[in-house]
RNA sequence: GCCCCUGUAGCUCAGUGGAUAGAGCGAUGGCCUCCGGAGCCAUUAGCGAGGGUUCGAUUCCUUCCAGGGGCACCA
């Protein structure tokens, strides 16, 4: 089910301002005069209504005349039944306030839905294919990867409720050097348990991590290793290795709560030749070039600032190379919209997916890349120094741990994936009112507690009611839950889950000072129905976003 | 040198063309005979700098300045 009332209510005011425009212009006789389409926001004063109009403002310049007289004129024409007062001021804005004969049937509506309140068909149900963390299996995920994963997730989650079809997916590099780089090390640490003189090269995985590995792979084969042939027993090794780091990942990732639709592995591309195939493909079209001994993408073609290697020169593929099979096989699919999530040191790699997008033959939107910015952990307030090679990060397993998954999550998704973010593991610790997660599960427990103390009277919760509910407190708390799935809309759209985070903290902060104000269960026995009711509604809307969020909604704390 | 992100209150951040720029934390002062004080209320202070577009710019364009991240026949 699908319910919207604030979006319902604007796109309806916006019609009536529409209708009162254009009846305007056929009174002058102009309605061939082309005009940008109506647009209503809610100003930041709230003396000025519940909506502003900038139209007036917008069409005085195209007809030449004074605003505030076109203001008056379609003020005074204004048809629209929840009108309760219009006022033409500043330069010309039309202020619309609004009666509240709607919310009553909103706050019905959201009982009604309950947890599948706030789902709207604003995707219609796109099918859109999500690939997000495909980190190198070759060391665990860390702190930065975790951000990029939870991001992800969310993203995925705000787009299934505003009626998409998303598919979460995650890309294994599981082909190419770095895992022989990883067998390698594995094999060499193997060969260490047994006290054998190791060279690591200076490529090696020099983590703790692949002494773990070591040690579970003598514990499966004991020395038998040693007496194999050196390239047997590093494939043993490489392989082993690759299926513990993938195991290991999924762990993680499921206790972020992240689990994906298809774990796709790059060397069934390789397998099945699809590299090869497409790189035929390109070559036919003339996309794709010889030069000193290597083959070329023309990704210049496409507005890339210089062509990308496909195949080396020593014969094997680039990375590119698979991406480009890799995002054939996503559209081959039949998804109608990709979406890759990507950390900011890959920003660079946007231009020539979008060109091997078009050289395929599909629309360069067909993709889309959301760039989430570097974290940078802070302990003490000093940056924790990380780089995978030298072994040296702290891993998404130990901040989980540090912090728990409600805090971690919460606090990734409350930032615009735009900004930088510094991870300071002392602030995410404490668990007071500095860490805003607490203070929203603190109010959903709160209404749990409120519900506890309403004893038989919750069970006539349905009769509550919602004209009683006059307070500003009580109207507000409304109003904001009837927006709901207008905010999850506008997440959707703009793929922005600190929206959503930073909705679910405006929310609990009007459920507080609604409990401040107005005592529910008390000897009026109406009224207490009334908020009893408005109560469920938040518990309703509070654990709905919670959820999105993937944050817990406890019922004490 | 080129490309991307960021610069807003003491700190961490919202605010993708509107009227008097908002939250949280911090600081200061208040609020429980009453459903959970992990709460509420009040005070505090700010758009990096200069041009431009617009009736109107924190927002769009541009030039600087500052911080971060990228510019491989690596993945």
């Amino acid at each position: 089910m699908h319910y919207n009332p604030v979006g319902q209510l604007e796109e309806n005011l916006i019609a009536a301002l529409e209708k009162a425009r254009r009846e305007m212009l056929q009174e002058r006789g102009q309605e061939e005069i082309d005009l940008p389409p109506v647009e209503v926001e809610v100003p930041r004063e709230k003396s000025h209504g519940d909506y502003a109009s900038n139209l007036a403002m917008v069409m005085a310049g195209r007809l030449g005349e004074n605003p505030r007289r076109l203001a008056e004129y379609l003020a005074e024409s204004l048809d629209f039944e929840l009108l309760e007062k219009v006022e033409v001021a500043g330069p010309g804005f039309i202020n619309l306030t609004l009666n509240n004969n709607w919310l009553a049937e909103a706050l019905d509506k959201i009982l009604e839905a309950g947890q599948d309140y706030g789902r709207t068909n604003q995707g219609r149900g796109q099918k859109v294919q999500l690939e997000f963390v495909s980190t190198n299996p070759t060391g665990p995920l860390h702190v930065g990867h975790s951000r990029g994963a939870v991001v992800g997730d969310v993203v995925a989650s705000i787009m299934e409720r505003a009626g998409y079809e998303v598919y979460r997916e995650y890309y294994i590099n599981d082909a190419g050097n770095q895992i022989d780089l990883l067998g390698e090390s594995t094999y060499l640490r193997y060969q260490e348990l047994f006290g054998r003189e190791i060279t690591l090269s200076k490529n090696s995985y020099r983590g703790d991590y692949i002494i773990d590995i070591a040690r579970e792979l003598k514990q499966e084969h004991g020395s038998k290793l040693l007496e194999k042939p050196e390239e047997e027993a590093f494939i043993i090794a490489r392989e082993f290795a690759l299926e513990q780091m993938l195991e290991l990942i999924r762990q993680d990732l499921k206790k972020f709560g992240i689990t994906f639709d298809n774990w796709f592995s790059e060397r069934e591309l390789h397998e099945n030749n699809k590299i090869q195939e497409v790189s035929a493909e390109l070559k036919e079209k003339g996309y794709v070039y010889e030069k000193e001994g290597a083959l070329w993408f023309k990704s210049t073609a496409f507005g890339d600032d210089k062509d990308r290697v496909v195949i080396k020169s020593d014969g094997s593929p680039t990375y590119l190379a698979a991406d480009i099979a890799y995002h054939q096989n996503k559209m081959e699919r039949g998804f109608q919209h990709l979406i890759n999530v990507w950390g900011a040191d890959h920003h660079g790699y946007i231009e020539r997916m979008k060109a091997v997008m078009e050289a395929l033959g599909y629309e360069r939107d067909n993709l889309e890349i959301i760039i989430v910015q570097i974290v940078t952990l802070l302990r003490e307030g000093k940056k924790v120094p990380m780089s995978k090679r030298s072994g040296e990060f702290v891993t998404m397993r130990e901040v989980l741990e540090e912090v728990g998954r409600d805090a971690a999550r919460y606090f990734y998704s409350m930032r615009s994936t735009d900004s930088h973010f510094d991870f300071d593991l002392e602030l995410a610790k404490k668990q007071s009112t500095e860490n805003p997660v607490y203070y929203i599960q603190y109010a959903h427990a709160r209404i749990m507690s409120i519900k506890d103390n309403a004893g038989k009277l919750s069970e006539e919760i349905e009769k509550g009611d919602a004209s009683l509910l006059k307070t500003e407190e009580e109207i507000e708390l409304l109003k904001l839950l009837a927006r709901y799935p207008e905010e999850l809309k506008v997440a959707a759209e703009r793929r922005a889950c600190h929206l959503v985070a930073a909705y679910a903290h405006e929310l609990a902060g009007a459920f507080h000072v609604f409990y401040n104000k107005c005592r529910v269960i008390t000897e009026d026995r109406e009224l207490s129905l009334a908020r009893l009711k408005l109560v469920e509604a938040a518990r309703i809307v509070l654990r709905n976003v919670l959820e999105v969020i993937g944050v817990s909604a406890p019922e004490q704390m």
